[in-house]
DNA sequence: ATTCGACTATTTTATAATTACAGTCCAAAA
DNA sequence: TTTTGGACTGTAATTATAAAATAGTCGAAT
């Protein structure tokens, strides 16, 4: 693969990208992908092998994204706590910004796509370890009292995923910003009085 | 409304509610249910005015199950922790039994249904309010450290529902339970040490 | 190495014909 | 008077069929 089809790939995957998103994956054609990029449908057909192909590297495309976010919003807080609280809010706050990503994890008219079980998996599993090292660090520093991190990284991330929809649905700005406060107090402290 | 009406609507309930459970809502047609309780189709008009009244009257009587199993298991329990930790497996338990009611909270497809949004609405109240006492209550006898018990009740329903997904899906018993038991201890304990 | 027009095989959609069903009516039975 | 069910209707869902759209191929031209 030359470094001049690798570029005209990328540029592919950033226009699919705005076209899958104003129309969804079915109802984009290869022609709205080729038009968008000002080819010919068969030339993208030299760069991709498929439309599920192209969807797939804007999905990871994406993701990636949401990866960076995660981490530079992590990696900006000095207190460990501030870590996680990054952690939740950047997540909530990019994770509707990359459409065609939260589409493939959450919409189930997408689930008949060969790749989209491995990258839900693949994405599962990134979210859990992050939350992991924040944990074991948290650990580490003496500041954290759970033993078993990857358990309780599994339960927080499943937890959260359960505001997903109270969040992006229905409520308005300040009743969201009090629950997530409320959830992150409890997440901190607990509700037993020691 | 005589006696004798009303019992006949209870079996026209309890028979539906298998029916409905058996074929879902969609497919069962009024003389399925008809056929089930031995008469006519025109004689379930006699009591009832509409499949989706006979439909609400199912849910309404799972949720019933469902609210008195909840409040039994929570005043089994002397601890007031064992108060929270029965709701949450109580909840995971029935839920899932009372087939017609869950698949009326879950099920999107269900959403034209004009009483479902009344029903849900009432549902997620009784919840918040069941674990907004159980809090109250800790927090009266000194042993919750949790202040605003409403916002808290909240934020522990949304979370519990994240469960659901991973809970009723895939994954074994054994991982289940090692997932509940995590949740519990960062809900009872949080993740600060003090 | 890259592009694209012309082509095909398969899906999707649009339309019409058929069937199934919720709900009504009324006469008969209890 | 209360309760039942057979016969009926209008509408909605399903199926059958034809027409259009589209993913992907191929080969000739840059």
């Amino acid at each position: 693969m030359t470094d001049i089809k690798e570029l005209f790939r990328v540029i592919i995957i950033k226009k699919s990208s705005q076209v899958f998103n104003y129309y969804g994956y079915k109802k984009t054609t290869m022609d709205d992908i080729a038009n968008a990029v000002g080819k010919g449908k068969s030339s993208i057909y030299y760069y991709f092998n498929s439309k599920e192909e192209i969807f797939k590297a804007v999905v990871e495309y994406e993701a990636d994204i949401l990866r960076i976010e995660l981490m530079n919003s992590v990696n900006e807080a000095d207190q460990i706590i501030d870590k996680i609280r990054n952690y939740v809010l950047t997540r909530m706050r990019v994770y509707k910004k990359v459409n065609n990503f939260y589409k493939a994890v959450t919409n189930d008219m997408l689930l008949h796509l060969n790749f989209i079980d491995e990258t839900r998996a693949k994405y599962e599993m990134l979210e859990i370890n992050l939350v992991e090292d924040i944990l074991e660090e948290g650990f580490l520093m003496n500041k954290f009292v759970v033993e078993d991190s990857h358990l309780a990284a599994i339960a927080i991330v499943t937890a959260l995923r359960g505001l997903e929809l109270p969040l992006f649905n229905n409520i308005d700005e300040h009743s969201f910003e009090a629950r997530l406060d409320q959830l992150l107090n409890v997440l901190f402290m607990g509700i037993i009085k020691r």
